[in-house]
DNA sequence: ACAAAATGTGTTGCTCCACAGACTATATGA
DNA sequence: TCATATAGTCTGTGGAGCAACACATTTTGT
């Protein structure tokens, strides 16, 4: 079957249109790409003078708010290279904000545990990364950005639970 | 103000309850990555043995979708830095898939031509690329992922017209 | 109880990619 | 013509991931 179609179509048929035609398949990445980048741009802003930029605040902010038992579930959490980590959390405990405790249960472990300082500066970078959430979905309604919100978050779920050792977030699998 | 409270409410009110209530701020941004890795873990597969991986499908794809004039308008599409486009597209002209001709108008410029080989490349790839793309949203249902796809797309737009320089289709505006 | 294997963390070395700077060739404007 | 801007390439630097090793501690098998 097929053989009726004219090899002078090839061109035609994978010149597609894209401005106003249907998205050619990677289109979907590049969008991904960009809403991404848009929010690591504005978060960059919103968090700066935060110790490890980015990455320290979702440190931070992931020792306060999941309390995660080592370093590896954190890292394992965040998708931070052990490696990574290391000097990550060098920086933190040197602006004070968290400290390398050894854990109580396996003293091989060290918890991290924010210090009051800590909290505080979380919390006041907190409403910086807010504004700039809704900065980033100032484009969209209050519905839309809702939908978009709750869409991504079922989306991230359905692909952690897909994908184990992409992002195992599995202390809150057997949350109570 | 505040004095009211016992210090010891301190703790409880930074440690809110993620699981179930509502989402610290930068949690929009843990899905989002969350999402993102995921679609590029399952393209990373699909684009296997395409030259430069991923990237490189992403500029074939370009260059044949949107026809750059020049590599500087693909590497602002796309968001690669001119010194890895440099090595990147070097790989692709060594595949095979694509050509650098002198540019016509500006003799400075290169303009990166898919070769018919190239486009067979693509076509193959796309394939590969779209039920990829399909798997990353085989968790939500037909309307679900339609209104992802729509809301995600919306966003780009709106996210790449705000932030001038992040990520231009500067071509995209002045289409016919 | 003891030896062996496994685990949590830190360190070192290697690699890839992004960014900044220098350089060449061309284009543009005074 | 000369100064400046731009397209592309090349080189060096820094961040981050990965693998391998080192060390302490825990767990397991006998």
């Amino acid at each position: 079957m097929m053989e009726g179609m004219k090899d002078t179509v090839t061109k035609a048929e994978t010149r597609a249109e894209t401005p106003a035609g249907t998205a050619p398949p990677g289109e979907l990445g590049w969008h991904l790409g960009m809403v991404l980048r848009g929010y690591q741009t504005l978060l960059e802003d919103a968090v700066e003078g935060m110790p490890s930029g980015v990455r320290g605040f979702q440190v931070l902010s992931t020792v306060v708010h999941r309390d995660p038992p080592n370093q590896q579930a954190l890292g394992t959490h965040l998708v931070i290279d052990r490696t990574v980590l290391t000097y990550l959390l060098d920086d933190l405990v040197d602006a004070g904000v968290v400290e390398r405790v050894p854990a109580p249960s396996d003293r091989r472990a060290r918890k991290i545990v924010p210090t009051e300082a800590g909290r505080a500066v979380l919390a006041r970078y907190e409403e910086r990364v807010s504004a700039a959430e809704s900065e980033l979905l100032a484009g969209l309604d209050g519905a839309e950005s809702g939908d978009l919100i709750a869409l991504v978050g079922r989306l991230a779920m359905e692909i952690h639970r897909a994908q184990p050792g992409s992002s195992p977030c599995e202390a809150m699998d057997h949350l109570p």
